[in-house]
DNA sequence: GATGAATGAGCGTTCATTCAT
DNA sequence: AATGAATGAACGCTCATTCAT
């Protein structure tokens, strides 16, 4: 948690520190993120961040959840369990791609933090945030079968790994061809390309690949 | 590349050494590899260890190429353009089980240098392995809708993503299953429970998850 | 030497952060004193330690010095020259083990100032608080001697550096009984214990440990 | 302890070494003895030294370790506790001021890492050289009341902390006195006035300061 | 005068790489 | 060719002190 010195901060320089350190730990592994550089782009003595911060520990953990929390905005993945997956799925594809405007970093960091192997603290991140991640889409899957509006011939857990592989993929595609198409200060997305690419993805979800 | 000190070991030494900058790479973020744990490993003196590879990251390459060109005599992956892409996951999937019982440590080096965000030299791994593999997969992709293997009606380069991933994350998962159900030396893996994980797998390429 | 703006300071809050300077510098070893710590338990800015102190060196000495005072004011030790010196010395220890309900930080302080080997500016409070005082118990010493109180055929300065050692361990396996018998807030020391050893240890002093 | 690596060293640069580790250790606190300044004085860089040891803390129990072993040849401590502690104090005293001539250091150290309040490690000292020091003492001066070479109407701990405090300042004076006359190369004391002094000393311990 | 944020020198430690033997 | 000791840049972190408000 930050220290007290850094919560009375003025906004303005909270939020400089707060977009340079999701930044640093969304684009480098955490090892290869050098306070002195940090401190350096924040234009603050190297000391003031331990000032701010318990330690390089801490300021990862922050960032990491003012990412989650912005993101969080975005899925409202709370309401999601008594909801039709694939109306899920649509909509959390198309509100990753809107997010990457904004939430570019924070999404990379998450997945880093989140998914990459050989994110440090891991164990840690994944009692504070993720729990019970994989139990919760299992949930909802079989909550969807019941419904009637998913096939309950496979294994839930299968068709899990299935969702979350194919959607996981389309995220990154969707991500890097954001990030590939922008300089570093506007991020103007054609989403009508992306909307269009969705709904075809959608439909192989459904249908799988088979000639029909 | 190896330097001709290291061409020129006996075939016996070389062995050794390979395998064990396979172990470490693929089972540790490139950072952490120590120079020291590796040639103390190999009974052979750090400095040996310079003799044989122009520096650390001429031996992960080394080690890359080395797993790389064991997974794709698996793979036989040049011969697969002409194939029905269906039959293709299917045996691709249990080729990567079987294959785990040796090329472990192969496997997880090459998921680690080509897909981890952290992979340090990243873009000359691409480079030099990579370059064209999805442009590879599009082709098979066309080809199959050519043949009216697949539907044709979405996009090629939709549906590589889409079985990317989620084949990608079945294999992560059954690699994780593997490995967490071994001890050190063997690896004795239930060939029937994955078998029969995968045609519900298939089953879902196919035919989506719609309810039918 | 504090400065005037210390002086100033109402009463009770020069009490208080007397009080805690006293107890920082004698319960760990001056580099280990964090002056973080001290001013936020004196309900202080850091910075106005620095208002009212010239700098760390300057707390320390401040806090010497009002040990130092109180203590004398026990020991009175200015008008016992001419005294039976083994009366002093019983008195003393005795005098030391009552000073302990009060003075435990004080006694603490000065003994680790004054003799502690790590002790920093040691020259400097040689200088300030002990510069003569072997040559003062000398002094007693042959007065002792002159008015017949002790024996007279052993060089005053063995008999000094005797007196003083064993007294003083005698003196520090009290205190760390003491200490060790309290709990925080008080100090319940059973007095007919270490009377008892006292007064064997006084025999000692007068009569040697060789077999009467 | 030390690694290989310090072992394998030339005798001529191990020696340097220790005796520099020693000097630092036995005359400045732990916290003050700066690694880059001791590898600067061993003509050494200073990754060298954590080539040779784990860490400061490694460094500082192999000066002490060293330290110990020469005093202890000196002092034959094993031998006596069927002796007559009379000639054993006799004799220790005399031994120690002996030591002073190539062990001044060694000496310093012991008495930094044993004695002083502040040393750091302190009970990881005790348990591996000093545990059962008191007891052990308490043992020789209940064999020697028994065997009528002391008195035995005074309490065996009493006599303890009478015998080693009295001595200890004996000691240290010797030392301080030791350590005074000399410049940084010759050691060349004046033996027969401590002599003198020591045999006066005795006189205290075995009939006290009481005028006979 | 009081505040507490800012500073920066300096410490212990790591490790890829070099180099003398 | 093989060795393993030597190197030194760089990192995370601490803390007495300063300084702007």
């Amino acid at each position: 948690m930050p220290k007290a010195t850094f919560l009375n901060l003025p906004e303005e320089k909270k939020n400089l520190i707060t977009e340079i350190l999701i930044k640093h730990f969304a684009t480098k592994p955490y090892h290869l993120v050098d306070i002195s550089d940090v401190a350096k782009e924040c234009r603050v003595a190297k000391g003031s961040m331990y000032q701010y911060f318990e330690n390089k520990k801490d300021m990862y953990f922050y960032a990491i959840e003012v990412a989650y929390e912005r993101f969080l905005q975005f899925l409202e993945k709370m309401d999601m369990v008594y909801v039709n997956i694939l109306d899920y799925y649509e909509n959390s594809l198309e509100r990753v791609w809107v997010a990457m405007k904004d939430l570019r970093h924070e999404y990379m960091l998450l997945e880093r933090a989140f998914f990459s192997h050989d994110s440090p603290f891991k164990d840690e991140i994944n009692e504070k945030f993720l729990k019970k991640s994989r139990d919760f889409l299992i949930e909802i899957i079989k909550y969807n079968q019941k419904q009637g509006f998913i096939r309950d011939d496979v294994d839930p857990l299968i068709i899990g790994i299935y969702l979350e592989g194919a959607s996981f993929y389309m995220k990154k595609f969707v991500v890097e061809k954001a990030l590939n198409s922008t300089g570093t200060t506007t991020l103007e997305l054609d989403i009508s390309y992306f909307k269009d690419s969705l709904s075809q993805f959608m439909k192989l979800l459904k249908e799988g690949i088979a000639k029909k």
